[in-house]
DNA sequence: ATATATTGAACGAACGATTGTTCATAATAT
DNA sequence: ATATTATGAACAATCGTTCGTTCAATATAT
């Protein structure tokens, strides 16, 4: 009869997932306007208005914050994962992706928050990992993408696909920096950016 | 007589603007070993074996020993572009300085500590405006030679020269931070980004 | 159905360590 | 003698984390 029939939680287990999500996303808040480092565990447990106490309650520590963070980034990943393995013609799957992940990276928040985490990946080997794991999902998907393109020779280029795919994503992610850095935007730089990568493709035109 | 009469120092000044560098070098291994936020300022002093109030009378303040390593890492970055200025064959050139700028890159203090400035550049002004010169140095000896080269017919691309220039260094630096996150060679990854490079500016074969 | 026991979320004071910075004092070069 | 540099103790603030405690929700026994 009650709602919490279909999912088989109590009201207690409810209401702690709704506090570690509210407090994630107060940590994102916090991380992204000030920085990791420069935030403070009370910043995050005023932001979620939680205890400080409590915040202790539902994460080990400062540091697992982030690694959930970077865990939420995965599953925002996931839809152009997808995407980039659906069938289709490939050069136009390819700009399709190219499109919406620049869009994606045209909002400032998922570029910092970004740099941030992979900041912190650099001497975190647990967040390194999971950064590494996120990032090879995607390169995997592109790589794919690009043999069955390089296959139907919609796509010519001597490059390892696998390493192809790479430079597309740090050439997307790269501009998407650029951008937030010079505040200069995202969506000027695409037609650009379509033309370079079709060259380095030898997409025919 | 002595040695000092070319350069007019006392030997006061000389011996300042010794402990200036050697601060300077202590804080580069400190940020590159624990990152600058987990770096304090004394270990900063204590690797240089100064005192603590001693440091603070070379420096402001913490912040400041930073902006002077992103200005030495400007008088690194000289010397890629007076190469990149020189005359010659243009793709021969523009071959070149890849090769050399992957090799400085493919040093890891050199991709950590500008991960570490950039990081911080974000949210203070004065060491984005540093960062985002330096950068402009580069990129735009590097778009220099891509519009001599292609109005020599060596490069073919339709890109805005400044754009391509922007998205080579991008992909360097992409490159270069993949290699340290992943701890693998950048040598190894230099002919791919050749070819990919060479495709996406149309350089005859 | 009612009473009792168990659980774990919520809280904020308290902890010890460390932060960046200042300052009075001592040493030293000019 | 004077001016500059070197020193480390002292400062206030903040850090991440732990603590004992309260209390409401759940499970168990009656």
């Amino acid at each position: 009869m009650t709602d919490d029939a279909q999912k088989p939680q109590g009201k207690r287990e409810r209401a702690s997932a709704d506090r570690r999500l509210k407090i994630r996303d107060a940590a994102m808040m916090c991380f992204l306007e000030y920085g990791f480092h420069q935030t403070g565990v009370r910043d995050i447990a005023a932001r979620a208005n939680v205890s400080l106490g409590n915040l202790y309650n539902h994460f080990p520590g400062k540091h697992d914050v982030l690694v959930e963070i970077a865990a939420l980034e995965r599953e925002e990943l996931a839809p152009f994962v997808r995407q980039l393995s659906k069938t289709g013609p490939a050069v136009r799957q390819f700009d399709k992706f190219v499109a919406s992940y620049a869009k994606y990276l045209s909002r400032p928040e998922n570029v910092i928050l970004t740099i941030e985490i992979s900041s912190e990946a650099i001497r975190k080997p647990d967040l390194g990992q999971l950064f590494a794991e996120n990032r090879s999902h995607l390169t995997s998907a592109i790589a794919d993408l690009l043999r069955r393109g390089r296959d139907a020779q919609a796509f010519d280029f001597a490059t390892d696909p696998e390493d192809a795919a790479l430079m597309v994503l740090e050439l997307l992610e790269g501009r998407a920096y650029h951008c937030v850095l010079n505040e200069t935007k995202m969506r000027a730089q695409l037609p650009g950016l379509q033309m370079f990568l079709h060259a380095a493709l030898g997409v025919k035109s």
